[in-house]
DNA sequence: CTTTGGGGTATAT
DNA sequence: ATATACCCCAAAG
């Protein structure tokens, strides 16, 4: 008996591109906890992060799903070779021929957004990619947000999300409550009684003992920090203007590019637009190599 | 414990 | 069938 499966949604992956472009691949842990993504990968464990970048990976490279031992002959050691980019780079920058000469970048984003708040689910009965884990990150809201002791009912999840929302589908209920049955399952909620509230990262589970850790709770949401002393634009600048100049490091330019290009789109939230990219510019800005080929 | 790099299986399309 | 999510494992740090 398997999991119902839940496919990644955009946001999720977009969560985990951000993640990744703020600790650095591997950190799997440490990008499901940060209270950042929290939100939308609070359901998932580093291990689905880890697999889930490993999917990507591949997906968006080659062509061949996960490759196995197929192609026995080809089987070079260099079959796996560069695991990363698995975001094609929608982003093209002209080094701007040698001499010294300012590089000049053009940065193509994408009209598509992902929208949040306009679901084209109409009618869909069941939970699937989307739908599913949207609702996960509503739930975690809710559950954070009023946070009750004693958890939630049903009706308290779902007039909190009304309120956020201005229309939910009609099934919404339904949807809403087979999450709920799902994470429960997967120990990510409590449930008692008919509440639900939010579980303390189950993780270890069985090894700790019971309630072992207080874990400190800490809503620090960061304000994200002071300021740059710039604005948006000016901020979107510079960071291109490091990538370009990192031009060098081909590697850490394409990964930051990459990032650059899905925050791009993310942009629509000046806050988490500038957080980003100001990581971006910084480790452009050291040089840090995170990761290499 | 977490990361890594595998392999395997179930499930959805 | 293929992709993809999720699971399991063992080694290494």
């Amino acid at each position: 008996m398997g999991n119902p499966k839940q496919k990644w949604t955009p946001e999720e992956e977009e969560a985990l591109r951000a993640g990744i472009a703020k600790h650095g691949t591997g950190k799997w842990k440490n990008i499901q906890r940060d209270p950042e993504f929290n939100h939308l990968l609070f359901s998932r464990s580093n291990i689905d992060l880890k697999d889930k970048w490993r999917n990507m990976s591949v997906s968006a490279n080659g062509q061949g799903p996960r490759e196995k031992s197929r192609t026995p002959k080809a089987k070079s050691s260099t079959t796996d070779a560069l695991p990363e980019t698995p975001t094609p780079l929608a982003i093209e920058y002209t080094p701007g021929s040698g001499s010294g000469s300012c590089s000049s970048l053009a940065v193509v984003v994408d009209p598509s957004s992902t929208d949040v708040l306009h679901m084209d689910d109409s009618s869909k009965c069941l939970l699937d990619g989307k739908t599913a884990s949207k609702y996960n990150g509503m739930i975690y809201e809710a559950l954070s947000t009023l946070n009750d002791p004693n958890g939630l009912d049903t009706n308290a999840i779902v007039s909190f999300i009304e309120k956020k929302q201005q229309e939910v589908p009609a099934n919404f209920r339904r949807l809403l409550t087979g999450r709920l049955r799902r994470l429960v399952a997967q120990e990510k909620l409590e449930k008692v009684q008919n509440c639900y509230r939010l579980r303390k990262e189950v993780a270890n589970g069985t090894k700790g003992g019971p309630t072992p850790k207080p874990k400190e709770i800490r809503p620090k949401i960061s304000p994200i920090n002071g300021h740059l002393g710039e604005t948006l634009e000016e901020a979107e600048i510079a960071a291109a203007y490091k990538v370009a100049e990192a031009e060098n490091k081909s590697f850490v330019a394409a990964e930051a590019v990459k990032e650059f290009e899905r925050v791009s789109r993310l942009a629509e939230e000046a806050e988490a637009f500038e957080h980003v990219a100001k990581e971006i510019y910084e480790r452009c800005w050291r040089g840090e190599v995170v990761m290499v080929q």
